[in-house]
DNA sequence: GATGATAACATGAACGTTCATGGAAGGAAG
DNA sequence: CTTCCTTCCATGAACGTTCATGTTATCATC
C-alpha cells in the first residue's frame, strides 16, 4: 500500500480511490461539494495509508502556513518560559506550530529573528521586544505581516498589544504593604525594562502618596547588579525600610538571599511583594507574595487578537490590559514599629 | 521600486536587474556558473527591493526546509525552557529554525505534536519523550524523519540520543555528601522518569555501598506528591537521615522548604544535593549544592547529531554521553554526627 | 580553422497542494 | 419536453522556488 520511497500524496491516494487529488484534497478538509459516502471512504484511505498532510505544499498554494512565530528575550527567564508554553498550548489546540525565536536581548538577533519569522511565511508574529525603538519592530511594522505585542506597550497605540496592568499591580502591592502597617518602602527593579518598570513604580507610588507618606519614605533603585543591590538593600534596611516591591519574583528571591546574606531575614525585617507569580507555576513552594497576572489569559487573548488580526489586515489596533490581583504567601508580616 | 501587494520575489528582481530567476537564485545562494560582476549586482537590487527568501517555496522544491522540531514536556519546567532557549540559540546561528512543541507529558498531545513536525516537513526532530514505549516515538521511528532523543536513553541502542551521565551524577551527589561523613543517605525523586530517576539513584547506592554503608542507611522514596514528601521527609529526620540527593534541583528546593516548615533547616540539619545546577542559569542566588550538565554542550551535540543524520540518514546511531560536576555552594556541612 | 573546453546564462519542468472554473448527471418545475 | 437548478466531481492553472539540462559566446589547442 505505501510508496516505495517519500511520503504519501494526495496523489497516491487519489489512485488508491479512482479519484482525483482536488476531491481527496476536499474530501480531507470535510468541504461541501463530496458525497457522504465518497467523503468517509476518501479519509478511511487516506488514515489507512498513513498520510500527512504537507503544510509546506499547501502553504505555498493558500498563502497561509498555520505557524505563528513567538520572538522573545529568552526562555531562561521563567516568565518568558512559562508564556511560551501557554502560547505554544494555546497554539497547538487550534492547530497552530510556534516557532519560537529568542533575541537574547540583542537588537541584532531580534532582527535576525524577525526575518527568520518573514523569510518561513509566518501568519503572524507574537513579540516581547527587547525595547520601543527596536529596529526589528520597524522591519515587522513594514512587512505588512500580522503582528501583536506582548507584555510591552507600544507608544501610540498603533500597535495590537496584550499587556497585564503594571500600574494596578505597582498599586496593589504597596497597598497590601500599607494595610500591613508599613510606613517605609522601597521598590528595586534589577533591569530597567522601560515600559513595566516604569508604570508599575508609577502605581506603587501612587498609593504611597494616597496613603499619605511622605516622599522621603518611597524609595527606588534600579541596581545593575547584585553588589549594587546589596549596598542598596543594606542600606535601605539602615534607613529602617520594612516594606519591599520587587519588579518581579526572580528579582525578589535575589534581594530575599541577598539580606540573608547580610543576617536579616523575610518577612521577620523585611516584608516583600514580588511580580508575575512565576513561583505558582513552577511549583517552587517558598511563599512569596506576588502580583498575579493569568498567563493563560494573556495567552490566549494574544494569540485571539493575532488572529483576528490574521483575518481582518486593516481593522484599528487593539490594546487589551489583563486585570492583576495579590496572592499573598507569607512574605509579609504587619509592621511591628 | 516594490510591488503593489504582497513580497518580493524572485521574478521581480529578474524584471528589474534583467536576467532570469534561475540566475537571481543562483547569484543569491553565491553558486559557481556566476560572474562576480553580475552576482554583486543582482544582491544589491534584491537588498534594495528587501528581498526575504520565501522559505516555503524553497523547502517545496528542494525537500530542505531549514526548521527542525523539538519536543518536550512542558516549559513551564525550567530544566526544559533552559534546554529550549540553548537548542533555539545554537539552531537560529546555523540558519535553522525552530518549532517547540509540548506534550504536557500527555502521549496524545506527544503525538500531535509528532504529528505536527511531520506535517510541517520538519528536516528533523529533538525530543525528550514522556516516556520508552510512547507510541509517538513509534511514529517518529515509522516515519523516516531523522530524530535525536534528548535526556533519555532509549533500550537497545537504536536511536541517536545525547544524555547526561546520570548514574556518574549519582555518584559524585553520594560520594560528596559521604567525604562530609554523613552516614545515613537517602534520595528522593518526585516524578519517575523512568531512565534518569534510575541511572541517578544507581550511582546513589553505589558509591554509598563502596563506601561500606549497610543498605539500612540508603534510603529511597517516590513521593506522587507534597503531603507523601513531607511525611517521608519527617520520618526521614527520624530516623536520623542527615544527607538527601533530590532528583533535581527543583525538587530539592521544594523538599527544603517542606523540611523547613517542620522546623529544620538545611544545611544545619540536613544537607542537599540536588541535579541539573538550573539555580545558575536561573541566577537565583541560594544556593544549591548540584549535578552541572554542561547544557549549552549538550545542545550542540544534539543538533550536530541531528545535522550528522539529516546528511547521512543510514549511519549507525550515536550515543552520546555528557560528563557531568559536582557544583558545591552551600546546602551541605560536614556532618556532627 | 575546425575541435573541444569552459564560463555564464536561459529554458522548462517539477515539488504537492489549493483555487477558480467547467461540466455531466439527475431531479424538479414549468 | 424543455429549462433550470442542484449535486458531485474533473480539469487546468497557479503558488515561488530549485533542479536538470540546453544554449550561446569566448577562448585556447593542435
Amino acid at each position: 500500500m505505501a510508496k516505495e520511497k517519500g511520503r504519501i500524496t494526495l496523489q497516491d491516494i487519489a489512485n488508491a480511490t479512482g479519484v482525483t487529488v482536488n476531491t481527496v484534497s476536499r474530501a480531507l478538509k470535510n468541504k461541501d461539494d463530496i458525497s457522504r459516502e465518497t467523503c468517509e471512504r476518501i479519509q478511511g484511505v487516506a488514515r489507512e495509508m498513513g498520510y500527512v498532510r504537507n503544510y509546506i505544499a499547501s502553504s505555498l498554494r493558500s498563502g497561509r502556513t498555520k505557524t505563528i512565530a513567538m520572538i522573545t528575550g529568552s526562555m531562561i527567564n521563567p516568565y518568558y518560559a512559562i508564556l511560551c508554553d501557554l502560547i505554544q498550548r494555546e497554539a497547538l489546540r487550534l492547530g497552530y506550530g510556534v516557532m519560537i525565536l529568542c533575541s537574547q536581548d540583542d537588537p541584532e538577533t531580534e532582527t535576525r529573528a524577525v526575518e527568520m519569522a518573514l523569510s518561513r511565511q509566518a501568519d503572524g508574529v507574537l513579540i516581547a521586544p527587547c525595547s520601543f525603538d527596536s529596529p526589528a519592530l520597524d522591519t515587522l511594522r513594514a512587512s505588512g505581516i500580522p503582528y501583536v505585542l506582548l507584555s510591552r506597550f507600544a507608544e501610540g497605540e498603533r500597535d495590537d498589544c496584550v499587556v497585564c496592568n503594571d500600574w494596578q499591580g505597582g498599586y496593589l502591592a504597596g497597598s497590601h504593604l500599607i494595610a500591613e502597617g508599613h510606613k517605609n518602602l522601597a521598590m528595586i527593579s534589577f533591569h530597567h525594562v522601560v515600559y513595566s518598570t516604569r508604570k508599575r513604580f508609577e502605581g506603587f507610588q501612587q498609593v504611597c502618596l494616597d496613603a499619605g507618606l511622605p516622599t522621603s519614605a518611597i524609595h527606588y533603585a534600579e541596581p545593575e547588579n547584585e553588589e549594587e543591590a546589596q549596598r542598596c538593600l543594606t542600606e535601605w534596611m539602615r534607613q529602617g525600610v520594612t516594606g519591599l516591591f520587587s519588579f518581579c519574583d526572580v528579582e525578589a528571591w535575589t534581594a530575599i538571599t541577598l539580606l540573608e546574606n547580610q543576617g536579616f531575614q523575610c518577612p521577620r525585617d523585611l516584608s516583600v511583594v514580588g511580580f508575575d507569580n512565576i513561583l505558582g507555576y513552577l511549583h517552587f513552594p517558598k511563599p512569596i507574595c506576588s502580583i498575579n497576572c493569568d498567563l493563560q489569559e494573556e495567552a490566549q487573548q494574544a494569540i485571539a487578537m493575532l488572529r483576528s488580526r490574521i483575518h481582518e489586515p486593516s481593522r484599528p489596533p487593539q490594546q487589551v490590559v489583563l486585570p492583576v490581583s495579590l496572592v499573598c504567601r507569607g512574605s509579609c508580616k504587619k509592621c511591628d514599629a
